[in-house]
DNA sequence: AACTTGCGAAACCAAATAGTTGCACATATA
DNA sequence: TATATGTGCAACTATTTGGTTTCGCAAGTT
């Protein structure tokens, strides 16, 4: 079974959780009164969501806190950051374009 | 059918096919070249990249070359921005207790 | 001890996905 | 004109996915 980082946050929900818990750790019953699914639907995304280690688990008596490894959300950063570079230099590009046709009206 | 930046990049073949072309477009034959998969596959990751409108065409002659939206890969970097701010946060926090740690050993 | 609450896991199902094979249709080349 | 090349698209298949329903278990409450 694939599970990384782009494929848990391919799905909209999923997406959904990560911000809804990314300042303050939430239980599933929670996290589930926010969508109009299952507690059961949301408690398999959070499997997944564990299972590739962007969100952890904090038990307290019979209830479970899962928070974002915010960590790990720079798996996702490292990634684009090879195309930063490309539209940062293109955005220059651009940048020298503009400055071009303004030059050449004066 | 769902056609999303964050669908289109779960796959693994398809962000390496994004990262091949981010530099030079490419033809569909070149880029199934790069895989040990065939040309009607690597078509197929072609059209739900054109689809999300991350990757566009642009015809020569009997060839097509798909070149890369470098545009809307700054979609998922926008996403993205959310977190960031927490984890610069984050880093800044412990900044200030390690520098604690730090003036106590003083 | 009996009941309620919060939760995960298994079984099942419909829909989506990634891949293959086969075809059609242009554009080049002989 | 006949042939080769570059490509998209439809049909089919195996696998994965997101969801529901049902169950069991542990932690609290009565």
């Amino acid at each position: 079974m694939r599970r990384d980082v782009f494929q848990a946050i391919a799905d909209p929900t999923r997406r959904a959780i990560i911000t809804l818990i990314a300042l303050q750790a939430m239980t599933p019953n929670a996290i589930a009164e926010n969508f109009n699914t299952s507690r059961q639907a949301v408690s398999k995304h959070l499997r997944i969501l564990t299972e590739c280690e962007l969100v952890s688990q904090k038990q307290d008596g019979r209830e479970i806190y899962y928070q974002l490894n915010i960590q790990k959300m720079k798996e996702i950063d490292k990634w684009l950051s090879q195309f930063r570079k490309i539209w940062e230099t293109r955005f220059n590009q651009l940048d020298h374009v503009l400055s071009t046709i303004k030059n050449k009206k004066k």
